[in-house]
RNA sequence: GGCGGCGUAGCCAAGUGGUAAGGCAAGGGCCUGCAAAGCCUUGAUUCACCGGUUCGAAUCCGGUCGCCGCCUCCA
């Protein structure tokens, strides 16, 4: 018996609309995502659909689904082989390097780790397997030691990206592979021969090495089964990834659909000039090389503050990287933060730890009544809109800037005021746990927030110190006019003076 | 040429038939030695443009303009 789980709706790219998610067992989720080719380090739009599904998981699990996530790592592809031979290394090497470097970036950001993380050199023989059995259904044939997957054949080609074998012009991209090998330009390589000096794996067509797409119909349906509820990845997997991943499964196994929801995530863009010096946006990609690695963005960001920033648009839409863009979500990570700390503070002055003594009455009244109850209500509800993060944040807002104004007012400490704190405090860190904000204590947080800003700044932070404390002094003084010239030389470091009963603090604007 | 998406206040961005969330910036206020932070408050008669459907449209339909993505490297 399972119990009822809240309803939600994804937005299927196939369908190209908003449809009631059903898995194909009620409470239980098979979710496959393709991973990247892992021959240089992520870039932030990589970083994107790993957070994305990071949150997809989360909320799935914190709605009370069983989830299997599945993510493949590509660690065998023409790109790997190209890169190692110009560095003469080992391509799995090279490649296991950097799934380690990719583990390292998306831990980080905090992402949680999917269920299962299959590499494609792990399933070759599986691979064998699937083509052994494309080929002997007629989906597939043999030429000189490579082996295509025959496009005509399949009837339903080109439903996922909605085109037609005729209406595309094979070449329109440059990117056509010449040959007269393939019955069809369209054709793909289900394996491809190996060169005397190159990798290679035995198989009945002789040494060679899997095509782009077959390894995650393998590993999908390996872990995952014939049909799986949820298949994600960026939004230009779409064609040709994607469209052949379907193909190739549906033929194999023989069941349809082979996906029951695509979700596809937008284009991280890059804001730049072009030749006639006009402001335009062009997608962010390695092969432009107009790409932020995640780990430079890592080194002048929060890793919340990343998130936050994606979280700011929805998944679906593009997104322009800009620091502006991350500097005010900076800015809003900080402020979040800061309200959970002067919840702290106020619930720890009037006897309270926030963490594990909650304070009694259980009672609430005016705006914090209606903004507490049915908080997660609201939230879970806008989430269970297609992941709409953008009002999930709007929501996590409120709640900061009621605690703002809780503490501001809280003359009167009383055990009504205590336990609406507590419970927005608490409030906050659930809807933040589902999009992998919030996580830290915030002394903690706010002290990586300043650490960063002081690196970035190359700034050093006793210095700042000295000059807070030298003004403290002018104050006491009621040396305004050294006061005021100290604060401005600290504004012009970008840091902020905040006087208060309880002493100077400062912070980064 | 084909397929798809987008165009909402100075900026970012939700909202897909019932009369425009949220954030940043800006103005005013409270607080403050002055500030900052925080809080309160003001701001789109209007959703690229034109036409249509409807009691009612940013939302649906048709057309125009502009931008972006994909058409076998792509997340």
């Amino acid at each position: 018996m399972s119990k009822q789980l809240r309803k939600l709706t994804i937005f299927d790219s196939q369908e190209q609309t908003k449809r009631p998610f059903e898995p194909q067992e009620p409470g239980k989720v098979k979710m496959y995502v393709c991973g990247v080719t892992v021959y240089d380090l992520t870039h932030i739009g990589h970083a994107r659909v790993f957070v994305f599904f990071d949150v997809v998981q989360r909320f799935l699990r914190h709605l009370g689904y069983d989830v299997n996530f599945v993510r493949n790592h590509t660690d065998v592809d023409d790109k790997i082989l190209k890169r190692a031979a110009e560095q003469g290394v080992d391509p799995l090497e090279l490649a296991s390097q950097f799934i380690e470097e990719l583990d390292k970036d998306m831990g980080a950001l905090g992402c949680q780790r999917p269920t299962a993380e299959p590499k494609v050199s792990d399933h070759i023989d599986d691979i064998i397997a699937m083509n052994e059995k494309l080929l002997a259904k007629g989906f597939a044939y043999e030429v000189d030691g490579d082996v295509y997957y025959r496009v005509r054949k399949f009837d339903d080609y080109g439903k996922l990206s909605h085109r037609k074998l005729e209406d595309m012009e094979a070449g329109r991209s440059g990117r056509v592979e010449e040959t007269e090998k393939k019955e069809h330009p369209f054709d793909f390589a289900l394996w491809k021969r190996s060169k005397e000096d190159e990798i290679g794996w035995d198989s009945p067509w002789g040494k060679g090495r899997p095509g782009w797409h077959i390894e995650c119909s393998v590993m999908s349906t390996h872990y995952l089964g014939d049909t799986l509820d949820i298949h994600g990845g960026g939004r230009d997997l779409i064609f040709p990834h994607h469209e052949n991943e379907i193909a190739q499964s549906e033929a194999a196994t023989g069941t349809s659909p082979f996906a029951r929801y695509w979700m596809h995530v937008g284009m991280v863009n890059v804001a730049e000039k072009n030749d006639d010096g006009e402001a335009i946006v062009r997608k962010m990609s390695k092969s432009l090389g107009n790409f932020w690695t995640t780990r430079d963005v890592l080194q002048g960001y929060h890793p919340e503050a990343i998130r936050y920033f994606m979280h700011t648009t929805l998944y679906r839409n593009p997104i322009t990287y800009a620091m502006d863009n991350l500097e005010e979500a900076t800015r809003r990570v900080t402020y979040l933060y800061t309200a959970l700390q002067r919840a702290d503070e106020t619930l720890a002055q009037i006897g309270h730890d926030a963490a594990d003594n909650p304070p009694a009455g259980k009672k609430l009244v005016g705006g914090v009544k209606e903004l507490v109850e049915g908080f997660m209500d609201r939230f879970d509800e806008a989430m269970a809109d297609d992941f709409n993060t953008p009002k999930g944040l709007a929501l996590i807002g409120e709640l900061a800037k009621t605690i703002n104004e809780t503490t501001q007012s809280s003359d009167d400490a009383t055990s009504v005021v205590a336990w609406g704190l507590y419970r927005m405090r608490q409030l906050l860190v659930e809807a933040g746990g589902v999009l992998g904000i919030l996580e830290r204590d915030p002394g903690e947080a706010l002290a990586e927030l300043r650490d960063l800003r002081l690196k970035a700044m190359d700034l050093d932070e006793a210095a700042i110190d000295e000059k807070v404390a030298a003004r403290d002094q002018a104050r006491a003084d009621k040396d305004w006019e050294r006061a005021d010239a100290l604060r401005d030389e600290l504004a012009d470091l970008g840091v902020e003076i905040m006087d208060s009963p309880e002493g100077t603090t400062w912070r980064f604007k």
